[in-house]
RNA sequence: GGUCCCAUCGUCUAGGGGUUAGGACGCUGGCCUCUCACGCCGGUAACCCGGGUUCAAAUCCCGGUGGGACUACCA
C-alpha cells in the first residue's frame, strides 16, 4: 500500500463537555478502522464555538481517550487555530463565484423560517442575497452557492447508498458575520487538508454529508469515504443523555469499571463477530471492519456492561488488579502498605465483585479489626453453642501446622467431627466472627488472608460478644 | 411539516429464500458447596404489519406503522 493510499481517520470532538459514551464508541470505531488497515488516527478538537469550548473539556476528553487505550498518531489539532486556512478557502470560493456575501440578519432569517414552517413550506434559505453580488461589508456572512439541480449520492460504508436531491439543500453559511467559519465548512477544509480518507462519525451527520460533498467538490478536493455509525440510545429509545444515568467515560472509571470492559461493551454495540462476546483491543484491531457494523441504533444496557466488568476483573491477574484497586482503597482510608496482604484480599474477592468500588467496599472487614457484626448475623449465629465451638477453635489454631487452604479445611472438619457436629454448624459463626457478615469469601481463604493472629483475636472477640449478649 | 436513516427474544446481536431461528446480558430451575460469588447443566423469550415476487419469505421488492436523526451565523 503506497503512502497516498494509507488510511487516515480522525476523531473530532468539540470541547464543550466530557467525553461521553457515544463519542467514545465513535472514536473507538475510527481508531480501530485506522489500526486495522495500518493507517493513522488523528485527533482534532473542534473548538470553533468559542463560547462553549473550554480547555478543561479538551483535557477531560484527552484523558478519557488515553484511559480507554485509544492513542492518536497526530494532533490534537485545534480547529480554532486554523481559521486563516478556512478564511483563505472562503476567499477562494468567493473569487470563483461559488460563494457570496449575505446580509440577511439572523433575526430576519429566524422570522422567515418560522413563517415558512407555519405555512407548511420548507424552512430553507430563500436566496435573498444569492444573486445580488454583494460586496464585503462588516456584518456580512458568506454563503455557499449550492447547486439546486441533480442529486448527490453518498456511498456510505455502513449505511450503503444514500441519495439526496440537491433541491433539498440550501445555501449554507460557511463563514459567520464575525469572520469565523461554521462547522460544516471547517470540517471539510480540515478533513481535506489533513488528508482524511475515511470519515467515521455518528449518523447524526448523514444529513450534513451531501452539503459537505458539494463543498469538497467546490473546493476541488477529493471526497473521502464516509461511514456513519448509528447512535446509542437510552432505555426509552431516545438519544442517550444524562437522564439515563452516567454517560461520561470518566464516570465509569470512577465507578470502578475497567477500560477493557467498557471498550468491549462499546464495540459490541453495533458491531459483532459471530457469537463472540469477549474481545481484547489487539484482537479487535485484527478483526474489526466496517462491514460487520450494523445500521440500527442500539440501546445502552448497563447490566451487560456490569457483567463484562465482572468478567474482566475475574480474569485479571491479581497483581494488576491490586494496582488498579489502590485509589479506591485509599479513598476509603485503608492502609495499602502490605502488597502481599492486598494480593490475598483481591484474590479472595475478585470473583465476588462487579466493580472496583464494590471490591473496595467488600474488603472493609479485612482492614478493620474492630468489625461490626451485622445485627441479624450476630443474633442468629453468635450464641452460646457457637461460643463453645469458637473457643475450641481459638485454642487449637495457634498450633495448627498446615495453615493452608487444604490444611485449614482438614482442621475444621476434624474439629467439627470431634465435637459431634458438622462443618455447616461451625462455619457460619466463624464467618460472622471473622467478617461480621453471613456472606463472605470462603472461610479458609479469609483465615489465610487475615493470618492466625488476627483470626484468633477476632474469634476471641466474638466469644466475648456472644457471652455478653445475655 | 420536509429530508434522511433504522426495524430478529425485554436488551445487545448471529443468520438470511427451505434452520427445531443460534449466542450473550437479564430473569429463572438445578448441580457444586462452609455462606456468597465463580463455574457447570437446563428453562423463559423474537423475525413490526400488509401486499407482491417465488414451489417456498423472517430473509428479496413495495407500501404502511413505529422509532431515531437532521432541518442554526452549534458542533
Amino acid at each position: 500500500m503506497s503512502a497516498q493510499h494509507i488510511v487516515r481517520t480522525r476523531f473530532a470532538p468539540s470541547p464543550t463537555g466530557f467525553l461521553h459514551i457515544g463519542g467514545a464508541r465513535t472514536a473507538l470505531f475510527a481508531w480501530l478502522y485506522a489500526r486495522h488497515y495500518g493507517g493513522r488516527f488523528l485527533l482534532r478538537i473542534e473548538d470553533t464555538d468559542r463560547l462553549r469550548s473550554t480547555e478543561a473539556s479538551t483535557n477531560a476528553i484527552l484523558d478519557a481517550l488515553t484511559w480507554l487505550g485509544l492513542d492518536w498518531d497526530e494532533g490534537p489539532y485545534f480547529q480554532a487555530r486554523r481559521v486563516e486556512i478556512h478564511r483563505a478557502m472562503v476567499k477562494k470560493l468567493l473569487a470563483e463565484g461559488k460563494a457570496y456575501y449575505c446580509v440577511c440578519t439572523p433575526g430576519e432569517l429566524e422570522e422567515k423560517r418560522k413563517r415558512a414552517l407555519t405555512e407548511g413550506r420548507k424552512p430553507k434559505y430563500d436566496g435573498t442575497c444569492r444573486d445580488k453580488n454583494l460586496p464585503w461589508s462588516a456584518d456580512a456572512a458568506v454563503r455557499f452557492r449550492t447547486s439546486q439541480a441533480g442529486v448527490t449520492v453518498v456511498n456510505d460504508l455502513v449505511k450503503g447508498v444514500i441519495t439526496f436531491s440537491n433541491e433539498e439543500l440550501d445555501d449554507l453559511i460557511i463563514q459567520r458575520r464575525d469572520g469565523y467559519p461554521t462547522y460544516n465548512f471547517a470540517v471539510v477544509v480540515d478533513d481535506a487538508d489533513m488528508g482524511i480518507t475515511h470519515v467515521i462519525r455518528g449518523d447524526d451527520h448523514v444529513n450534513n454529508t451531501p452539503r459537505q460533498i458539494l463543498l469538497y467538490e467546490g473546493l476541488g478536493f477529493a471526497v473521502p469515504q464516509f461511514g456513519h455509525v448509528s447512535m446509542i440510545m437510552g432505555s426509552d429509545k431516545t438519544r442517550l443523555s444524562k437522564r439515563h444515568g452516567a454517560t461520561s467515560v470518566m464516570a465509569y472509571r470512577d465507578m470502578g469499571y475497567l477500560p477493557e470492559a467498557l471498550v468491549n461493551y462499546l464495540v459490541r454495540l453495533g458491531w459483532s463477530h459471530g457469537d463472540q462476546e469477549i474481545f481484547s483491543l489487539s484482537e479487535l484491531i485484527r478483526i474489526f471492519t466496517l462491514d460487520s457494523v450494523g445500521k440500527s441504533a442500539a440501546v445502552f444496557n448497563p447490566e451487560k456492561l456490569l457483567w463484562l466488568n465482572q468478567y474482566y476483573m475475574k480474569e485479571r491477574p491479581t497483581g494488576h488488579l491490586v494496582q488498579e484497586m489502590m485509589p479506591f482503597w485509599r479513598n476509603l482510608g485503608f492502609d495499602t502498605g502490605d502488597r502481599d496482604f492486598l494480593g490475598h484480599v483481591v484474590s479472595d474477592l475478585k470473583s465476588r465483585a462487579k466493580t472496583l468500588v464494590e471490591l473496595a467496599e467488600a474488603s472493609t472487614f479485612y482492614f478493620n479489626d474492630d468489625i461490626v457484626y451485622d445485627r441479624e448475623a450476630s443474633d442468629t449465629f453468635l450464641n452460646a453453642d457457637a461460643a463453645e465451638h469458637l473457643a475450641a477453635l481459638a485454642e487449637k489454631i495457634p498450633s495448627l501446622g498446615d495453615y493452608t487452604r487444604k490444611g485449614i479445611e482438614t482442621f475444621l472438619r476434624t474439629v467439627t467431627a470431634q465435637r459431634g457436629t458438622n462443618l455447616k454448624v461451625i462455619a457460619q459463626p466463624l464467618r460472622v466472627a471473622l467478617t461480621g457478615k453471613t456472606v463472605s469469601p470462603g472461610i479458609d481463604e479469609v483465615m489465610i488472608t487475615l493470618g492466625k493472629e488476627r483470626v484468633v483475636k477476632r474469634i476471641k472477640k466474638a466469644i466475648e460478644f456472644a457471652k455478653s449478649k445475655n
